[in-house]
DNA sequence: TCTCGTTTTGATACAATATACCATCTAGAA
DNA sequence: TTCTAGATGGTATATTGTATCAAAACGAGA
């Protein structure tokens, strides 16, 4: 799985955007970059203190929309998490979570250590699956280290 | 995988309790059971909703703070989950969970169904890893009625 | 059973996170 | 360049979670 280039990835949201009918934005440009850009998995408000910085004009509820929207394209993912705030993902290939049941910190972990799950077939409880994620859980290091 | 009755482990949350030196309270009672009852996954809010109906002088504070406890004894885990809430869940058996793209609405989904996977050996980026749970990806019936 | 010390609880205030609303502005079509 | 649908920015408000502290409850020991 070959990552491509930011600039690559720009072009395609552009793309992407005309195709769906939404105006492409420096706003939307730039938050998007954002999340590409960094390997965490930001909150909105983390997002919009980075953005900010280069953008100072932009709104905190901006941020919260485009995020919602670039999910809604598919771009962006809110990964599943154990904490009180929602976390956003722009990484495009699939990978798996290791997750602290101490500290709550989440890691990604290569889709390729682990032997691949077949998805089930049929619907469900009326699910159609899609893909599919593994969560590790357990304790990170520096957790461990403090009992 | 014996579902052990809610009167057991009622009991065995006593003595858990007694064993960690934690006073056996009747609010710690009334949330723990109002979870191992019920069989989504629900929002401290929402616990405490319901908890209130059968006890009105019980503070959402207090149900905040049990939860945590219960989260600290290990008897309830706070589930991963995309959205804007901390959620629990009451259930021992290991399970996964079907989680819809739109809705984020998230179905427990029994683990036989899928094959098992190998833990990770050794401690990968300092993790012990201890478990993992498999979240399925997709679209909920209902959603995909209204499109 | 009663008393006492520790811990929990309830209530309020506050902080953090997310959404609603609307006047203004911008992207992109004509 | 002009026009218009839709996006943005700013404020207000809703939702979710935490800090604080006096009062109450648990449960150990008499």
């Amino acid at each position: 799985m070959k990552k491509p280039s930011v600039q690559r990835q720009l072009e395609d949201f552009e793309v992407l955007c005309r195709e769906a009918g939404l105006p492409v934005t420096v706003q939307r440009q730039v938050v998007y970059e954002d999340l590409i850009r960094r390997c965490d998995h930001p909150t909105a408000d983390q997002v919009f203190e980075t953005v900010s910085r280069q953008m100072p004009q932009i709104s905190r509820t901006t941020v919260y929309r485009v995020l919602e929207t670039l999910v809604e394209l598919g771009v962006v993912r809110r990964i599943c998490h154990p904490g009180t705030a929602v976390r956003f993902d722009g990484r495009h290939e699939p990978h798996h979570h290791l997750v602290c049941r101490e500290c709550q910190k989440v890691i990604d972990y290569e889709r390729s250590a682990l032997p691949a799950v077949p998805l089930p077939k049929g619907k469900p409880r009326g699910f159609v699956v899609e893909d599919y994620s593994i969560q590790l859980l357990g304790r990170c290091a520096e957790c461990r280290k403090k009992r």
